[in-house]
DNA sequence: GTATACTATATTGCATGCAATTTCAACTGA
DNA sequence: TCAGTTGAAATTGCATGCAATATAGTATAC
């Protein structure tokens, strides 16, 4: 429509002097980054930052007016992130932010617990070098700065980045792909909002994870795992606890 | 390049009598099916049908070709399968299908024990109904029926159809919604390709799926489970076995 | 004979245009 | 007041064109 702004430059324009700051970080990067995937991780960045909500309707124009791009790399985009399911799309009527309710959460969870809970096996039993010990204490770090914080979404992603790093230490390669796809992320952040924020949830949640920490680091993969599943089981309980009581 | 055999279409002839038999069939569907939807399915099949092979390269314009449509839906449903995990899409030189060793597969086999055994641990406690008792021993039908016939990729499939069933029946629909990504299917294809075809082989598979059905029917949750877990343990070791075995 | 530079071709990435479909608001009749 | 109708605007789905990039083949230097 309109061509304010310079927006969608044009195929002619390659070698203008004025290029956008974006254009220039692309210009030095070794790799310069698909505009698709720029668009598909504006989009899960955004649903992170809440700029974009659960059932919000995703139009492909707007998008590409957002994100200076045109229409075909953020169709491409919402294909990616459909076959993800962070977005439905809908023939015809276009995409929108998977609206999740509190059964289909609690579902997810239950869905991690069963593939964490991999993670945890085998990575407790590769916990023998240095490097790997290291590197998940210090995962562990960052879940303990935002405990203290009382950051809440901070803190969920710490976990998450906590149990990724387990992932990656495993050694299985699929569980490592498969844990970071982008659902996951997403996912874990709707989860955040339905924790309560108490200081006897609080105190649960990071005493949970101090005795599993330990029992990762000492090996002790049968205490780690079964912690794992029951600090999981909590987690449900508070999860469907706090929804009923919820005004809604 | 070269306009013959009327390949895609242009936007005037959409009142044309001279219909392929896929417009009809479209037209006759309760919901046309997209294009893009088209070429995912057709490119999944294909790999199924072994038409496609791992690592070969998928040149979006003999797809649109092959599928009979332009470069852009096919694009989106390479896209798509990207995000499936299907196809790796490398920048500028486009899609080729994921090559997976052995290593990746059996990381694979013991991602799936991670959840099917959700599924099972699920379902076993939701067999009371006489309707859900029905769906999943026609499922098992299925099984037998294959083996039977020694069919190693059909039975690999009601295999598929069977942990499908279960899943379905668990009431997560997280784990419904995930083992029916196309990976799943994909992977199984995969995997039906490193377990070797002796009679010894087939003979253990069908034993352990009917004690594990059994177990299931009989609401036998901790079994099921148990069982279904040393089955997964057998596949991985002769998948390892078969493969150090194998000329390769 | 092998490494390097150059050229032609193949292919991808992206922008744009247009028809088909959906959406929405104003309008009509009960 | 409200269900049903209608038509314009918004939006999607898809085809096509073109520049940027990659690939393959050929020539040239060493």
């Amino acid at each position: 429509m309109d061509t304010k702004s310079g927006a969608n430059k044009a195929p002619k324009t390659t070698s203008s002097p004025a290029v956008t700051t974006a254009e220039v970080s692309k210009e030095l990067a070794a790799r310069p980054l698909s505009l698709v995937q720029r668009v598909v991780d504006g989009i899960i960045h955004g649903v992170s930052r809440g700029t974009y909500v659960p059932g919000q309707r995703l139009i492909a124009a707007d998008l590409a007016r957002e994100f200076d791009v045109s229409r075909a790399p953020v169709r491409e985009a919402l294909a990616v992130l459909a076959g993800e399911g962070v977005v439905e799309n809908i023939p015809n009527r276009g995409a929108q932010i998977r609206r999740l309710g509190v059964d289909q959460l609690s579902d997810f969870m239950e869905f991690t617990e069963a593939i964490c809970r991999l993670g945890i096996r085998r990575a407790s039993s590769a916990m023998r070098t240095p490097e790997a010990r290291e590197e998940i204490s210090q995962a562990f770090e960052n879940i303990e700065k935002y405990w203290s914080r009382r950051s809440a979404p901070e803190f969920v992603n710490a976990l998450y980045e906590y149990h990724e790093t387990l992932n990656r230490l495993s050694g299985n390669t699929f569980l490592d792909f498969f844990y970071r796809r982008p659902y996951f992320t997403f996912f874990n952040r709707l989860v955040a909002d339905l924790v309560p924020d108490s200081d006897e949830v609080w105190e649960h949640y990071i005493s949970h994870y101090r005795s599993i920490h330990q029992k990762v680091l000492g090996g002790n993969v049968e205490r780690a795992e079964a912690e794992f599943v029951s600090h999981i089981g909590w987690v449900l309980e508070i999860m469907r606890a706090g929804d009923s009581s919820r005004p809604r």
